[in-house]
DNA sequence: TGTACCTTTGTGTGCGCACACGGATGATTT
DNA sequence: AAATCATCCGTGTGCGCACACAAAGGTACA
């Protein structure tokens, strides 16, 4: 037999309290259908008396429910800031293994039109009982959030937010901040007011991504506020043409051999950061966003001096958390969750790795 | 009737495969007596071919354990770090509440030797599962954790720690890393190499903490590898005398005005600032450590520039399910957790604010 | 007054696991 | 050969909850 209960509420005790059958008192919680008004009333008034709480642990291994989660996000490659976002998504999802969910990820093309839609078409058909998307522009998306909307099925949106969209919550940084905040990093290595110049990715004759001209919008609006006679120039460079980067490098540099001083907004610094370890240049001053593996090495090597993360992997993961909260634990939720800005260099980028590692191992 | 089972891997499946009682294989699952070779020998086959992983929620559930962590702190004042710490212990053990888990915190006086020794000895009195503990010297340290391991009680170190006693686990900042980072930063804004002066806190006639002396110590690591030309001065503040701050602040930049720039490796950055906008002092370049209200309410104000946080939240939480994750999950534990060491400003405070605010409320 | 149908209520079983207890088996003693 | 004891093994019950099903009560209509 035994001894030593927990001192817990039970089901059992409003019930015994209330003078009806545990089956009523559990129709109440849910809201089910079956309850006479003068049940209603009395269990609810001991329920708020004893401010139950049911343990969600018994109730998930009883309710033995499955979960689907389905996720669309932009295609990519495996070096990428999505690969983190996925591995914390993937390592959330292993952490509550024991509630049967499962996470089901697609992918399309941002630069196609039309390609967004027809992948949300494909998840909505599987019948999710959550979603998580990468949103593509509000036009594109629309469709998708409609249609989930009608099925009722909630979603959230990662990296970048649509408000009018209205999802259940939004995980991802403020760029428009995060470029604010990079200007100052950047206006105290400009020594004397010094020149910058501004690195862009280009695809099909415009700005590859809303972050970048978000943070860009950022950036210029501190240097206009705090320090205007920074002059900035801006460099392109385009996504369907890698091989011409160099000359287009070469080309401004011996324009303007007094630009010391670099930043971009997308994730790709390590283009100028292993251009200039090429050409041994030393002594450039260089900020860029995201830590990949090849911007990590250069902030090693010392190629590019402070790069700026967005914690993907726990956005990926803060988004699983959410559903799980929302649809398991029944959880109010925070609608938006923006992401610390946080600055990263060849001193402490050491406890950045650690701190991923630790996420992504246990 | 149920249909639809999960397809977990459960006890029954392992009996019924390795042709033994369910009982047999708990047997063997909990390293009991009672087994013959044969049988266990057989189950933990199958045990390793099927890959089973309890479901440790209908585990906890059926134990109906409770379990007792003990938490020993300096004494401090409400408006600390140290409560942040405790805020985030609380909310871990908020979010483990089905698991019966509950939190006892006792404090010791840092400055009192022997304090540690004896709140140690209560705590241990009372036969915790699990402890955190905010180290005190390696000296005063070390009774308490003999008895510990003593008794097999699992201790987590928290803020500092001592390596030599071994803990299951650490959680904490590298302060002399915090230090060399908060170095380059402040070598950013130093221009032309200008003086800086190191604002200290003394109590005793020693200063008051190991972390205030080890970042101090990879400050001035830095600063001789890589910029020995800035002249570092010191100002020393009593704990005991605070009546007498403003005083040695005046005499100070009298003597000194032509410094312009500070540092200090305490909590206490809002004396200077406080300072400074008393005497309506402006453009002074200031650097500290940790977000308490006060030196966020500087932050704002452009009083102090930069804050290096060392999340205390996080430490707090991760304790908690450290333990949790050792006593209960049985999962393997990381020994050494050092915290992401982060660089707030004005520019992107309110996203730090944000997660503390959202850690402690969900 | 009986039948059909709907609403309300009670009970029993199972989720995956832990653990107490009692029965079976074999070895050792008197 | 009976009694004692230790080891091994199977079963039953419960953790807190969800849900199916059956039973009971109520209303409407012929």
């Amino acid at each position: 037999m035994r001894e030593n209960k927990s001192e817990r509420i039970r089901i059992k005790d409003i019930a015994l309290k209330a003078g009806v059958s545990v089956g009523t008192v559990d129709r109440v919680i849910h809201g089910r259908s079956g309850v006479s008004e003068s049940s209603k009333k009395k269990v609810e008034e001991i329920l708020k008396q004893m401010n139950y709480q049911p343990n969600m642990y018994a109730s998930a291994l009883a309710s033995n429910k499955k979960y689907n989660f389905s996720c669309l996000l932009p295609l990519h490659t495996q070096e990428d800031y999505w690969m983190d976002i996925e591995a914390g998504m993937r390592h959330a999802v292993g952490m509550y293994k024991d509630f049967n969910i499962r996470l089901n990820i697609s992918y399309y093309d941002q630069y196609e039109s039309g390609s967004f839609a027809k992948e949300g078409k494909k998840m909505i058909a599987t019948m999710p009982d959550g979603v998580i998307m990468a949103p593509s522009s509000e036009d594109e998306t629309m469709s998708t959030v409609l249609q989930l909307k009608e099925k009722n099925i909630p979603f959230v949106f990662i990296d970048s937010n649509i408000r009018s969209l209205n999802p259940l919550s939004f995980y991802g940084q403020s760029s428009h901040s995060s470029g604010y905040f990079a200007a100052r990093i950047l206006s105290l290595m400009a020594e004397h007011n010094e020149p910058v110049v501004i690195f862009r990715l280009i695809y099909d004759g415009r700005l590859g991504s809303n972050q970048q001209r978000n943070r860009e919008e950022g950036f210029r609006e501190y240097i206009q506020n705090n320090c205007p006679d920074i002059k900035l120039y801006e460099l392109n460079f385009y996504v369907k043409n890698p091989e011409n980067n160099d000359k287009i490098m070469e080309d401004f540099f011996l324009a303007h051999p007094e630009v010391n001083c670099g930043i971009t907004f997308n994730s790709k610094a390590y283009i100028i950061g292993e251009y200039m370890q090429k050409i041994n240049r030393k002594g450039f001053k260089m900020m860029g966003y995201d830590l990949l593996r090849r911007n990590v090495k250069c902030l090693k090597e010392g190629t590019v001096d402070f790069i700026i993360a967005q914690q993907p992997t726990e956005q990926g993961q803060s988004c699983i958390e959410c559903l799980f909260e929302h649809l398991i634990l029944k959880k109010e939720i925070k609608a938006y969750n923006y992401m610390p800005i946080t600055l990263i260099s060849k001193e402490n980028i050491d406890f950045y790795l650690d701190a991923h590692l630790r996420t992504n191992n246990i």
